[in-house]
DNA sequence: AAAAAAT
């Protein structure tokens, strides 16, 4: 086998591996002799497309001209549209396929691997990976897996609806479901848009009180005892609907009052048409387990009223209580995804006597994380019940959603998916890295309580850890501790004895906490809707507040973009540790640099001495009547360590059962200095 | 990436 054209040695490139039959491998052509042979020239996997001949001078190439497509030479000519094309992984992936010039690759490499991202990266995704091996490894993703797999058939399903939607979904939805029972008369066709798109929404609301919206009356008194009495823009324009029993959309900012929008009506037709029975015939899905914590706590006391029995069915708490609850009977189930498809696996949950079904966040109940869990659940639900979509910002990601389960759904939208104008103030931070970690002490030692958003667990866990070392009480809270400690750090948010509280996006949907006064963002949103749900946690029912994000150099344009996206207009401000502007932007204040032992944070968050799950007359969301508390401890034992005077029996700390969760103890002794 | 069920 005479190898092409030899160089005189006969030993094959050593570099290349030979043939099984020990035979050399044959050379690969030069791009000369492809193009001798009439072949194109290859486009990857060898060095050659450096040597490519082309029409452009080397001169050119240099200048910055890689391209030969028009199209490069347009994204050249705009240097804006090429940094933003830059950006996206296709376009990256189509460079380096192509012939980006050599000096380009390897300088972007270089700088990847050996500058910013080494440590963190590494760091980062090696924690990661044993965090969550930690978390999941044995028990779930086999399970999980099983799980998925055998929705799958039904997910399917609606990936063939995907095609079919938009010619057929008309004729289809009626075909699908049973016929609804609900009367025409109901479903005024002129009733049927009424979208009040209005950042005047005084103008447009024209029922004053709950009962003209058709609220039950009994709801309506109890409501009043709580001082509730003049309903929000978004609950004045989908209670009637709702009350009706249309399906309905809604979408009013956060902080607006959503809760009751859906909550209200839900409990008013379920205690109009009272059934014989124990299966539930209500049922609300939330996303997070705080959420439906909370949920639960808003509506419980006015189904009670009403003589309607509620109960929570969420995840990392006893299953006792939530069996008992079922056994007994109750009207509605508020719960999250995983624990309400446990209890029908069990046969302890029946859905099939289910009228009204609630998706709140709906939004993030249709990623597809999410997903088939949810279609799991409301293909058990009977078709021809009432459904309702809720969420500050419902964008087409719902569309399947609602062309399989809604029918004919009215849509309900108040002040858009916008954060609130007049009331928020939003600042982007450019700092640079090494002053990350200051900036966020300072920042986080203002007065009031404070959320801090990070992209993941370790982080919260390694942010707020830092924040002690600066002096500042912080907690973390994120899906990765367990459920007690997760209740109990946000009670202690709550009730004004934590400050500051470390957060997961676990925190960005929905919880509400009066009084937070500022959101600091150190890792930027995912996505622009991210950035509301996150910003919403602040200014709430009508208080004002400030949203800062931390911007790194090289994260500028992202987070300029994300802020536009999210109808944003945030002033920029360039902030070193220290400074007047930053102080009066955000609060920002010294830290004392007086280290606070995990121990004292611990005694904090120590569990309750009166174990039991939570007391039923909790407050829920909507009352304001937290008293003010004090600023982040200074120093080891500091008093304000203490819950503040404020009611709570919180004595008993130091028990030291906090351990008996399973949460190792943290080695935070080595001081920052 | 996070969240959501644990036997």
């Amino acid at each position: 086998m005479p190898s092409g054209k030899s160089e005189g040695a006969k030993r094959p490139n050593p570099s290349r591996s030979p043939r099984s039959d020990s035979s050399s491998k044959k050379r690969r052509w030069s791009p000369e002799e492809r193009a001798a042979k009439g072949r194109r020239p290859r486009r990857r996997g060898g060095v050659q497309s450096d040597f490519e001949p082309r029409s452009e001078s080397r001169d050119t190439r240099r200048a910055g001209s890689w391209g030969r497509s028009d199209r490069d030479v347009t994204a050249q000519s705009s240097p804006r549209d090429r940094f933003e094309r830059d950006d996206r992984r296709d376009d990256r992936r189509r460079f380096d396929r192509d012939d980006r010039p050599r000096f380009q690759r390897d300088d972007r490499s270089r700088y990847d691997r050996d500058d910013r991202p080494r440590y963190d990266r590494d760091d980062r995704s090696r924690y990661d990976r044993d965090d969550r091996r930690a978390d999941r490894r044995d028990d779930r993703p086999r399970f999980d897996r099983d799980d998925r797999r055998t929705d799958r058939p039904r997910f399917d399903r609606p990936r063939f609806d995907r095609d079919d939607r938009r010619t057929t979904r008309v004729e289809r939805t009626p075909v699908e479901r049973t016929p609804v029972e609900r009367t025409p008369v109901e479903r005024t066709p002129v009733e049927r848009t009424p979208v009040d798109r209005t950042s005047a929404p005084a103008a447009v609301v024209t029922a004053t009180d709950f009962a003209e919206l058709g609220v039950d009356a009994v709801l309506v008194d109890r409501l009043a005892e709580d001082g509730i009495t003049t309903p929000f823009p978004i609950q004045a324009a989908a209670i009637p609907d709702a009350v009706s029993g249309r399906d309905v959309l809604g979408r009013g900012r956060t902080g607006s009052g959503k809760t009751l929008g859906f909550g209200l009506p839900l409990l008013t037709r379920l205690a109009k048409g009272r059934r014989p029975g124990r299966s539930p015939r209500g049922i609300i899905l939330l996303p997070t387990r705080e959420l439906a914590t909370q949920v639960s706590d808003v509506l419980a006391p006015l189904g009670r009223a009403l003589g309607l029995r509620t109960v929570l069915v969420a995840g990392g708490m006893s299953y006792t209580p939530q069996l008992r609850s079922l056994e007994q009977g109750v009207d509605v189930v508020i719960g999250t995804p995983g624990r309400i498809i446990d209890l029908m696996d069990r046969q302890a949950l029946e859905l099939d006597a289910i009228e009204i079904t609630v998706l709140d966040e709906a939004d993030h109940m249709a990623d597809l994380g999410f997903l088939p869990e949810v279609t799991t659940i409301l293909d058990a639900i009977p078709a021809d019940g009432q459904r309702m979509l809720f969420s500050a910002t419902l964008d087409r990601g719902i569309d399947r959603l609602v062309a399989t389960y809604l029918t004919d759904p009215s849509t309900h939208e108040v002040d858009g998916a916008q954060a609130s104008v007049d009331t928020m103030t939003h600042y982007l931070l450019p700092i640079a890295p090494a002053d990350k970690k200051s900036i966020t002490a300072e920042i986080a030692n203002r007065d009031g309580r404070t959320v801090i958003f990070v992209r993941t667990q370790l982080g919260a866990d390694r942010v707020a850890e830092e924040l002690r070392n600066s002096g500042v009480m912080a907690g973390a809270l994120h899906g990765g501790l367990p459920q007690g400690a997760r209740n109990r750090t946000l009670e202690a948010f709550k009730n004004g004895s934590l400050p500051v509280l470390v957060a997961t996006d676990v925190a960005a949907r929905g919880i509400h906490v009066d009084e937070v006064g500022l959101v600091l963002q150190v890792d930027p949103p995912a996505d622009a809707k991210t950035y509301l749900h996150r910003a919403g946690r602040t200014a709430r029912a009508g208080e004002t507040g400030v949203v800062a994000t931390l911007v790194l150099p090289d994260q500028r344009r992202q987070v300029r973009r994300l802020a536009r996206d999210a109808g944003v207009d945030a002033i920029e401000l360039k902030a070193r540790p220290g400074d007047a502007d930053l102080a009066e932007a955000t609060g920002a204040a010294e830290t004392s640099g007086d280290y606070i032992s995990s121990r004292d944070y611990e005694k904090l968050i120590a569990p309750r001495s009166d174990r039991g799950p939570r007391s039923g007359n909790r407050r829920g969301g909507f009352n304001r009547s937290e008293g003010g508390f004090n600023r982040s401890g200074r120093g080891p034992g500091g008093r304000s360590n203490r819950g503040p005077g404020n009611g709570k029996p919180n004595g008993k700390a130091g028990s030291g059962r906090w351990s008996s969760d399973g949460r190792p103890e943290r080695t935070a002794y080595h001081s920052g200095r």
